[in-house]
DNA sequence: TGATTAATAGTACGAGCGTTCGATTAATCC
DNA sequence: GGATTAATCGAACGCTCGTACTATTAATCA
């Protein structure tokens, strides 16, 4: 390996890190520049632009995301297991983020009114995380764990939900037991949408 | 009135819609002396820093937020109805704001990692506005339209999730039907947090 | 080791930022 | 209407930003 793809990789990192407390659009060549021990122009040269730097750093981020999260609940069994670790993993990565923040979620409240390539791609990620839960969903859904009438849209969205709000309630608010009520939330949300049952005693969960 | 006044009111009405598509962070004093046709000196000595700007401009927003969501949803009956006309209103600001934004939310997003008056501020409006909602659950609980078990908190928990998924999902994403969804998941979740029924017709009394 | 290429540094530019200060115009009051 | 105060302007300061360019150092390869 190059010596210039190392030090690229390594700046990466850092701004990885950086983005994460201060947002993408916090993202500035010269503070890289000083934690990497550089100077600006040869972080720059790394780089085309600021903004395809930006970029990159949102796929690193996927990168991980997908390591962390997806990857490891694509293992589990189809439907209901699955859509239950894709939760438990994301909690625990939004929950190891709390002292940074998730790119995903800050990225959207940045790039909602912008435009560009930096939006385009963040929501290209986003779009392919929802789908992969719609899917998720879905299975459940036809493998008889979830009712057949849920609209697997309405279990993405209140999964996602809960998701913003623990990252809201414990990065903003610096709420302790937040990461319970996501749990506790998830499960209702299971059992309120569980198939029904041919018996009459769990009428009332229903 | 004095002339001041006016313009300094009319600077802040700019502001706070500057601000909510672009940021409490994105405002800048040039741009408002660009939109006011003002020199930024003008501009300026209406406020003793951009720092008191800001301030004054989440102060605005939280005064339409309390004249619009919450001294209305004051005026229903006590529990429930309340707490339903709390989301109902909420979720049509946040409609309306889709085209901006809501600041309590894009604010969050902004200082969960920065310190100072602002951030302060902010969680001040966010803690006020949960312990409204956190009462109103109380009530509604002790008033016997929810479960006695039910932590008020969760259900705090729960909405803003819903309203936040709201925001997300229609301001960034800009998906279609976003406020259906709101709604049927706040539904259901009254409904997964209904007393124990008696009898089958005190279910619909309430 | 010497030649070649890659990686980094240094400097400069134009733009925008918040803020200060003195000058100037406009509104207010007697 | 003239005196007084309030409101606004204009220019400047020091700072940081992204980027372009050239020079210099370091790594790679024959």
């Amino acid at each position: 390996m190059r010596k210039g793809e190392l030090t690229r990789a390594a700046i990466l990192d850092v701004a990885l890190d950086a983005a994460s407390r201060d947002g993408i659009e916090g993202l500035t060549i010269g503070l890289l520049a000083d934690k990497m021990n550089m100077s600006k122009s040869g972080v720059f040269a790394h780089f085309g632009s600021r903004e395809d730097l930006q970029i990159e750093v949102l796929k690193l981020y996927h990168y991980h995301f997908e390591q962390e999260v997806f990857y490891p609940s694509m293992k589990e069994e189809r439907g209901l297991p699955r859509l239950q670790s894709m939760f438990a993993l994301w909690v625990r990565r939004v929950t190891v983020e709390i002292a940074s923040g998730c790119i995903y979620i800050s990225g959207a409240a940045e790039y909602d009114d912008r435009q560009g390539p930096i939006r385009d791609e963040l929501v290209g990620m986003v779009h392919a995380w929802q789908g992969a839960l719609r899917r998720a969903a879905a299975q459940a859904i036809a493998l008889g764990h979830l009712h057949v009438d849920v609209d697997p849209e309405q279990i993405v969205y209140e999964m996602y939900g809960l998701i913003l709000a623990l990252h809201h309630d414990a990065r903003f608010l610096r709420k302790p037991g937040s990461v319970n009520r996501a749990e506790i939330g998830f499960e209702r949300m299971i059992k309120s949408y569980a198939p029904k049952l041919v018996t009459e005693v769990s009428h009332s969960a229903i």
